[in-house]
DNA sequence: TAATATTTTTAGATTTGTCTAAATTTTATT
DNA sequence: AATAAAATTTAGACAAATCTAAAAATATTA
């Protein structure tokens, strides 16, 4: 079945806000997309006769596995185009969304298949959040302090817990941020130090301390 | 000014038009967007106000110089969306026009910078059509026959005069087709015939007869 | 040139997605 | 439990893009 822009943008949303909430109910959504309550419930009873929503008057709503299977993959296209954006054409991760929020809806699968083909079926986008499968399938997000990551295994800054202006301000230094790759070097028993080779930089030593605040994932194929 | 899907798909149609004829017509617009004359008028007025055509109720219409230039944005995201398919993603040039469609209408300037850089500026798109720069400058077609190609330059298939099955079978023989790079290694005086090499084949040798119904262009940077 | 055919436009309807304002249902509070 | 507040839905309207059928303008031809 074929759906409307304004369809797969609805369901993505409730996809997303079911994530959280289990039931969705008509004001958050229309919050969500910055719409009318009125304009949403116009719009559950579209997506309700086309088998998307379990839908109840008053009650609330949810996807169906059908629904599910519609989010996914238009939040799987939405992450591909973002990685394409920042790691072929050189565009800085925080400026992606707006521009994937129209490529996702480009219906050709053919090209979703290929286009993941073509940049190594990478499993997390720029953001660091997991790229799901042709069949809906959402790799697991093995996410783990830097304090333990194994030496010399490339992994990827997924979050950073101290958010500070001291703390934002060493990570930049360090030229540190989410999506950066990074590998354990050496860990020194003395002060639990690490040294780290940050994508292109030179090697460095952090603090355990800094390290503690670093969480980092990678790509389990 | 911003411009809906439907109305940068008018655009374009009348640019594609009026290329062959001067003046378009209602009727034949109607029939390249294949749909009814009296939607084609509907559409005609509302371009009309925002200054995107000259028109003269009954009389025909053409682009204004705006107009021309929203078209030629249309037109070049169609191409670079095109080259990308064919020589980023593996598809056969006879597979992309309907995706990109579809890409040409992603509104982002910036993304279709990148892209082209990207793609390293490419002046002319799988099918051999020019693709206009960010000005909405067209790159000059240097169209010569492959009889009179100086040896070694590198030159892409253009067009083929005779469409016979004969010789359309020949050219799949040297798997020689629209968009192919061709090079002249030698040519022979005794009969005119020419070593050639195609893309990743072994060089051949193809007849005078052949070679004149192959024309070719080079990138004129 | 008068009659006929073709092209183009108008008038009015339809679909999609949105909105406002009012009505209804559910939830919270006294 | 009665009432007030909040959430949700309904009713009716609107804009965009399309359509059909009819009217008007232009072109063709006998």
């Amino acid at each position: 079945m074929n759906f409307s822009v304004s369809e797969e943008n609805y369901i993505k949303s409730i996809y997303h806000l079911q994530q959280e909430t289990g039931l969705v109910n008509t004001n958050s959504l229309a919050a969500e997309m910055q719409t009318k309550a009125a304009s949403v419930t116009d719009m559950l009873k579209k997506l309700s006769t086309k088998k998307i929503l379990q839908y109840e008057k008053y009650k609330g709503f949810k996807l169906t596995e059908n629904g599910k299977r519609v989010a996914l993959s238009v939040v799987r296209k939405h992450r591909l185009w973002e990685y394409f954006l920042v790691e072929k054409l050189g565009f800085e991760w925080d400026k992606v969304h707006e521009i994937a929020e129209e490529l996702e809806h480009i219906s050709s699968n053919e090209l979703i298949e290929r286009l993941q083909e073509f940049l190594g079926s990478p499993l997390f986008d720029p953001h660091g959040d997991p790229i799901p499968d042709s069949n809906g399938k959402i790799p697991k997000l093995i996410q783990l302090n830097l304090t333990v990551l194994p030496v010399n295994k490339t992994a990827v800054v997924s979050s950073v817990t101290n958010q500070s202006p001291q703390m934002l301000e060493m990570l930049k230094h360090y030229f540190i941020s989410i999506g950066t790759p990074v590998k354990v070097l050496k860990r020194f028993e003395f002060d639990g130090s690490l040294e780290i080779k940050i994508s292109k930089q030179p090697a460095c030593i952090i603090s355990e301390l800094i390290a503690k605040n670093i969480f980092v994932r990678y790509d389990d194929k």
